[in-house]
DNA sequence: CATCTAATTGCAAATGTTTTGCAATATCGT
DNA sequence: ACGATATTGCAAAACATTTGCAATTAGATG
């Protein structure tokens, strides 16, 4: 299969857009940092190849990426206004997948759970509606730092 | 029982804390605007009762309405960074409901789905990690706008 | 390889939403 | 009615993201 810098050249390509230096080095970052950087995560991160690279040339990649189904954006509570970038390496389909989010580490981690599809289909057919797009997220602390903290007695 | 109005008075007074003017608007604002509205919509529905109140004073008590758990702040992903809030009349529980939001006339409908809470307590037991709070939104077309755009033939 | 042109960049300023410091005002126990 | 102090209005700051524009550069063309 292609690699993701693959898939994005073709793209880019196909649009008449040209591949850059700056841009490669956001999707490397995006290859690096797994876990659903924010542009500031991935600003940070580039700046070690490319100390000139501007934040808002981070942004327009990653609009870009979005309008072209690379990243979908992402937005957790305890983080309010801040937007966080979810690659979707899987060719052609934004990939469903859900979040659970430890208060403690702020780690992010993705599950799969086919009853929520399931919900999807029957909230669609009880009201009429039709479903573009789900979210789930579930917010707590996480077992590795419920292992540190063990309740006061 | 008693009213919101009155639940929220109690509250203030037994933090010490005294019950204004802007306060009692903002907070028949909130009964008046039952959908989610945004600070800025509550700011625009006050504004008729007290010309002069600030849209700071509006933040400052929604603000101390979320700390003691009268309004839950959400967050939908097609406005990103600007925050709506729920009124949570129900005494003493952050009644736990989910939302669907329809893209073409902005309405947020509530819903309430016994198997989610099921999910909720499936995940705490598969990976061991505790779960305080859980998001559930659909995003779409409500039932009444999709009669009024009936799909091309 | 040199040239050309439009796409992309860096920069600085603007945007939109929410927060904050502070002096003036108003609430409520006395 | 008085006084301590909680709350307000105002203006400015904070914060994340977007935008206009002139300078740079990718990559197509000869
Ligand atoms: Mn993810
Ligand atoms: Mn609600
Ligand atoms: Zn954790
Ligand atoms: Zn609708």
């Amino acid at each position: 299969m292609e690699s993701f810098i693959d898939q994005v050249t073709s793209k880019v390509r196909a649009e008449g857009g040209r591949m850059t230096a700056q841009r490669r080095l956001i999707l490397d970052a995006l290859e690096d940092l797994r876990g659903h950087p924010t542009a500031e995560e991935i600003f940070d991160h580039v700046r070690n190849a490319d100390p000139d690279i501007n934040l808002s040339t981070v942004y327009r990649t990653l609009r870009w990426l979005e309008e072209n189904g690379f990243v979908s954006p992402r937005w957790f509570e305890d983080e309010k206004r801040r937007e966080r970038f979810d690659p979707v390496d899987r060719p052609h389909a934004i990939t469903e997948h859900f979040h659970f989010r430890c208060r403690v580490c702020n780690r992010i981690i993705e599950f799969d759970e086919p009853l929520i599809h399931e919900l999807r289909r029957k909230y669609a057919a009880d009201t009429g509606a039709e479903i573009e797009s789900v979210s789930f997220t579930l917010y707590g602390v996480c077992a590795l730092c419920k292992k540190d903290t063990p309740e006061q007695p």
